[in-house]
DNA sequence: TCTTGACTTGGACAGCGTCCATCGTAGGAT
DNA sequence: ATCCTACGATGGACGCTGTCCAAGTCAAGA
């Protein structure tokens, strides 16, 4: 957490109270949260931080790398404070929640140059699909 | 397309003038439309056919599994009328576009059980990132 | 302590999508 | 060919997510 901090003072970064509560927030709770809900969860601490702040802090951090966007559905982007391990996400088609999941190969590596179209490729994102245990149960 | 038509009409669909020029549209251009463009080229041949209609029509085309939803990024959905053979999908980080590609391999196997969480896994999306060639261009 | 420019604020705004009351019409029934 | 009626279309209001901006505030170096 700390280190968290330490790494964006060193880069350079004015650390206001609202910047460091979005951080404490996202390195407090492993799951992958909303702005909106970041945001709930800031405003517990700091009853003034507006939206816009919010918003700010999350792309900056996201363009530093300290966090990255998933974007799962057609509803509001999700953050990740996992950014420094490599990993993939399983998400549950029924209540939405997310996890990390490592899987084995390179799917890079499965996109033959033929079938790039003269894009410089940078990035894949696997996102794997099905019921969570508890939904499963639910709709049994 | 005449196929498409008559599918939807052995489903019970009532078929609308509107609900023709949707499908001839998806139908038509094989590339991912927003619901937007969507509308756009549909208001060519029909210009009173409002957005909700599109929505809805667009909505129950693909639950009926015709056409495919497509969250790329935060932005809009795309709906990609290539539903029937699988395939993922290559988008341009700046403006957008889709392409359809076909990678060698099988993501699902790479899940390993441990890694599964006790989910039912049910699909694998893969999205490859990049710069499309004219975009690449555009930023040299 | 002072200064300054980076940061925050809150409200207006834009894009995407949904909802709803009302009107229109496809297609079966006669 | 005409009538009926339930299903579908309409368009405008609304909500959510995210961006932008002018004005005010404050972290941190001098």
């Amino acid at each position: 957490m700390s280190d968290l901090l330490e790494r964006l003072r060193g880069r350079g970064w004015r650390l206001t109270s609202q910047r460091r509560v979005v951080a404490e927030v996202l390195d407090g709770e492993h799951v992958h949260l909303t702005a909106d809900e970041v945001h709930a969860r800031a405003a517990r601490r700091l009853p003034e931080i507006s939206r816009a702040t919010v918003y700010n802090t999350l792309g900056e951090l996201v363009s530093l790398g300290e966090v990255m966007e998933v974007a799962t559905d057609g509803r509001a982007k999700r953050y990740d404070p996992n950014a420094h391990r490599p990993h993939q996400h399983l998400v549950c088609a029924s209540c939405g929640t997310v996890r990390d999941v490592h899987p084995t190969g390179d799917p890079l590596a499965d996109l033959p140059a033929a079938e790039r179209f003269g894009f410089a490729v940078s990035a894949v994102e696997v996102t794997y699909r099905g019921l969570c245990p508890d939904c499963a149960r639910a709709r049994a």
